[in-house]
DNA sequence: AATCTTTTTTGGTAAAGGTCAAAAGATTTT
DNA sequence: AAAATCTTTTGACCTTTACCAAAAAAGATT
């Protein structure tokens, strides 16, 4: 708890009744590898954060899956645009690895939005979070070429590419896993 | 003024004296084509309001120029990272066409959300906006070629490939102009 | 109208990624 | 441990885009 704690006072101060009120609504929650958080069609009904895992966002396809995002340990996960309006999920959550989460629920969230001044900051953050994960990539995309993509992840997150299929990753970085093994070959 | 009130009246019911509050702080203005509406490094002060116009958002380069997005009639236009964040911006904002904004400040826009209830809402549905239209584009990016990326844009926006600059247009799908005179031989 | 500047198109060449198919390597299941 | 499944790599070939250079077309300026 101590743990989750440090995590949100990087973000907020956080008073000790504020807390209370917080962390009564946390539940923390052990998922194994594999495990589906979310199905598409389903409407998000947590906001969470990472205490340990790796987290995969994809769009399920016949042929290949889209790979689009990844959440990782002190990080958030949610369908958060689900999870704000309401409606259901296009993407499906899945767990890569074993993973520790603490969880809220939507409407615990509107309670501590109405019992606390930190929840608007709480929301606000997750949402500046996301929307500048989104816009760097976008970026990425404009400017640099897959290489150099995933020579930023290779460096950016060392430790990931041995915990996550290429498969993703390829999919992730917007090529074919043929495509991926070459450039790995080419710079090794 | 009616204009601008029916696009709100599209977001949130806004009463009267909310609406007083509000557009008591929205000043229109008019700018000729190729106005610099924010210089790299200049933090941004105004979320604002497009009644007539189209607005480019690039990084300045050396060689060209890294064109990442648009808005148009009845869009919002800010570098809201930065209206966010008070961080100065990475990025340029200029307008291609004569534009007409309704621009609010920053200061102001913290006046309405402690004097009015739907502060909040309008702040949050510019966040999900914003953060969905990067989401699509994420996809697209990972879905589409580059001849995907501009068939969608010439389907859904047709009238403003007559009104942007082609070498905007490929930088904002991601290729070089050449390419993109080729892909428009291509599917002519 | 003529000149200057910017944008768009065209040509040629090389590099990179896509696709199809299959082999090799890992991991999981029985 | 062997079989089955899934992931990664390799090969061959094709398509597309990048890059360099220059011409053509369009727009702006004098």
């Amino acid at each position: 708890m101590d743990l989750i704690r440090n995590l949100f006072e990087k973000i907020v101060a956080l008073s000790e009744n504020e807390w209370e009120i917080f962390s009564s609504k946390l539940s923390r929650q052990k998922f194994p590898s594999k495990t589906v958080l979310l199905e598409t069609g389903q409407t998000e009904n947590y906001l969470s954060f990472v205490e340990k895992g790796i987290i995969r966002f994809y769009i399920p396809k016949e042929d290949k899956d889209l790979t689009f995002s990844f959440s990782f340990d002190n990080g958030f996960v949610s369908a958060y645009d689900s999870f704000l309006s309401r409606i259901p999920s296009l993407y499906r959550v899945e767990t890569i690895t074993e993973t520790i989460l603490w969880r809220l629920t939507y409407q615990d969230l509107q309670i501590i939005y109405s019992e606390t001044e930190v929840g608007n900051k709480i929301g606000r953050f997750a949402s500046e979070d996301l929307f500048q994960k989104k816009a760097k990539r976008e970026l990425s995309f404009l400017n640099d070429t897959p290489e150099e993509r995933y020579l930023k992840l290779f460096i950016e997150q060392p430790h990931l590419i041995q915990l996550i299929p290429l498969k993703y990753i390829a999919s992730y970085i917007g090529i074919t896993p043929q495509a991926l093994s070459r450039i790995r070959k080419r710079i090794s």
